[in-house]
DNA sequence: ATGAAAGCGCTAACAT
DNA sequence: ATGTTAGCGCTTTCAT
């Protein structure tokens, strides 16, 4: 008997169409119809149209699963995250997946706990389950030795979003120390001298980095930063207000406290308001991140605005042209940020009191 | 020459280990292999525990390409949002995520603008790509006709995150009236009467759950819902605070504020703080959600409890479950839900007089 | 510039 | 209880 009974006819309606059906309505083969999905060359523009014309006829989209199994791509890009700050997720979720949308990638997301004697185990699992094109690694999970060495263990691409400069760890961040750098030096220029300063969670390689551009904004004014001054943080609202209560109760208090980011910043304000501290008037308070929150409360917070969509857009772009065997340059991609300068910061009390007899 | 030359060689480094591998590491079938994997029934425990072995020694995990290729399933939940809460979201992604991994699932999150033009397109872009097993809709997307229907057409099951309770959409909900009316009754409770009330976003099928709680409350103690004390809000700090601001103004103002959710019950808190109106003395609050934020801000929120992570681990295991061929009733599951008193809400000042007079 | 044929790693249907 | 065989829908050679 023939080997094709009514194959055909039989995908009439159900599931969805196939190559085979996108070839026989175009009237070509199946593998001029792969050249048109795939974009390569030696089709004639009558044909590719004329393919053209039957995907969109059919509605056919190629399935992932069966380019996976035959080629060495599997259109999908993992995301492993343990962060504290949703809000930065979400940004970050958004700009991989925009850049993915592009390409038929697709973003499958991990949350992960460090810690967790299992972590290595799922990281592998979600590799070698669905062989994720690449693997974008999220704040801190870019400085972590075990993961970083399980992904390469795997021979799979990854990009981290902040990895440490100097690192050789592939990735996409900001120029963290030259940003602290320049809030301070506003800070400084608005003629703050006890400046308080809170730092992020310990594991976070861009925790240093940020103290690192405080305390050289500092020295050049000639201020030697006093660990005083200087409160340990862990990135949550929670830890922001404990350690504005450490920083405020020290005599004389700073005139204005620099956090390491917006959640931290918030607790400072909160602390701030509940102890009848005006903010900016007896208070400066400036951030960093430019959540979504820092635009929406009053007063409006001074921070440094990463491009955290943008990033997360870029780490896709790394690993889909990577995917597609175009040059990999396994190098960190610097983003711009830029000060966003709100209702927060102000020239401190006492200042203004000079300025005014001067 | 023979038909299978140097291939068990070439596994050795390289690529990851197949069926095939285990297979023969453990002296059996792939068939075999595969009903182990697959936990299926007609192999003695002899065979099963070499294969096992075989398994762990080679780190062996199945290729979802193949398995969905050859299968019905492809091992991927896809999440569809469109919700502004990211505390939300963050839990959702959790809960699913969790339930996930014991089935060797992974999930795939697809952020989606409901107004865009081509919202269908994605939709449809992402399960025909994927072959998904099931869509997790979250609010307000279970509600959406045009996603609804292109979900429907393309027959994937899906399960909606706090569907419309009679609206016959398969998914996990609580009783968001009932929740309402608790809380409700708890301010009533304590005596106040003038109760002003934030509506939620007029897309979200539980804006006018929450308020028919909130009404129905009152009318049981006799108090006819006001127009003038009810303010539309959009789930936002930002329309929070305007909506506080507006309740807030009229004379005499409530003594108690109901926002249908955290982040606009923390936007009244951040007007009221604004105005020296003190909470709970001179405000109560409370909200709805119980996020992150709501047990650290000062004072902590008094709100109700959702069970967000819970729900998306149920409509994971719903879908899950579908997906491995189990009975599948497309019904609304109900989590309970618990309220959260904490700081936010007290008697009213005069109620607090009039007891003391009594 | 185009196509035919051979798998990719599994599961399903059917032996045994 | 176990194994054999035939695809799933594509991409990859390799022809033409």
């Amino acid at each position: 008997m023939a080997s094709r009974p009514p194959e055909d006819l039989a995908r009439q309606r159900g599931k969805p169409p196939t190559i085979v059906d996108v070839a026989a309505l175009a009237g070509v083969s199946i593998k001029t119809v792969s050249r048109v999905v795939n974009g390569e060359a030696n089709v004639t523009d009558a044909k590719r149209a004329g393919v053209q014309a039957a995907i969109a006829a059919l509605g056919y989209r190629p399935s992932a699963s069966a380019r996976t199994l035959a080629g060495a791509r599997s259109f999908l890009i993992a995301m492993l995250f343990d962060n504290p700050s949703e809000a930065y997720l979400r940004d970050l979720q958004q700009g991989v997946v925009s850049r993915c949308r592009d390409s038929a990638y697709h973003l499958v997301v991990e949350p992960l706990d460090r810690h967790a004697p299992g972590v290595c185990d799922q990281v592998r699992a979600t590799v070698m389950d669905l062989r994720v094109d690449g693997v974008v690694l999220t704040c801190p999970l870019g400085e972590d030795p075990a993961i970083l060495s399980t992904l390469r263990e795997l021979g799979t691409a990854f990009a981290a979003i902040a990895p440490m400069p100097g690192s050789e760890i592939p990735g996409v961040g900001m120029d963290d120390e030259q940003a602290a750098y320049d809030m301070t030096l506003h800070l400084l220029d608005q003629g703050h001298r006890r400046i308080g300063f809170i730092k992020g969670h310990a594991e976070f390689g861009v925790t240093p980095l940020r103290w690192k551009g405080f305390a050289r904004a500092l020295e050049a004014r000639g201020i030697k930063p006093s660990d005083a001054l200087t409160a340990q943080g862990e990135f949550t609202f929670q830890s922001g207000l404990a350690a504005a209560e450490r920083l405020l109760s020290i005599s004389p208090p700073p005139t204005a406290i620099f956090a390491s980011n917006d959640d931290m910043a918030l607790g400072v304000m909160a602390y701030a308001h509940q102890r009848g501290v005006a903010v900016p008037e007896a208070l400066s308070v400036a951030g960093f991140d430019d959540t979504p929150a820092a635009g929406v409360w009053r007063p409006k917070l001074t921070t440094v605005r990463q491009p955290i969509f943008e990033m997360g857009f870029t780490a896709a772009d790394m690993l889909i042209a990577r995917a597609k065997g175009e040059a990999w340059s396994p190098t960190m991609r610097m983003l711009p940020y830029a000060l966003m300068i709100r209702e927060t910061t102000a020239p401190p009390r006492r200042a203004l009191a000079e300025r005014r007899a001067g």
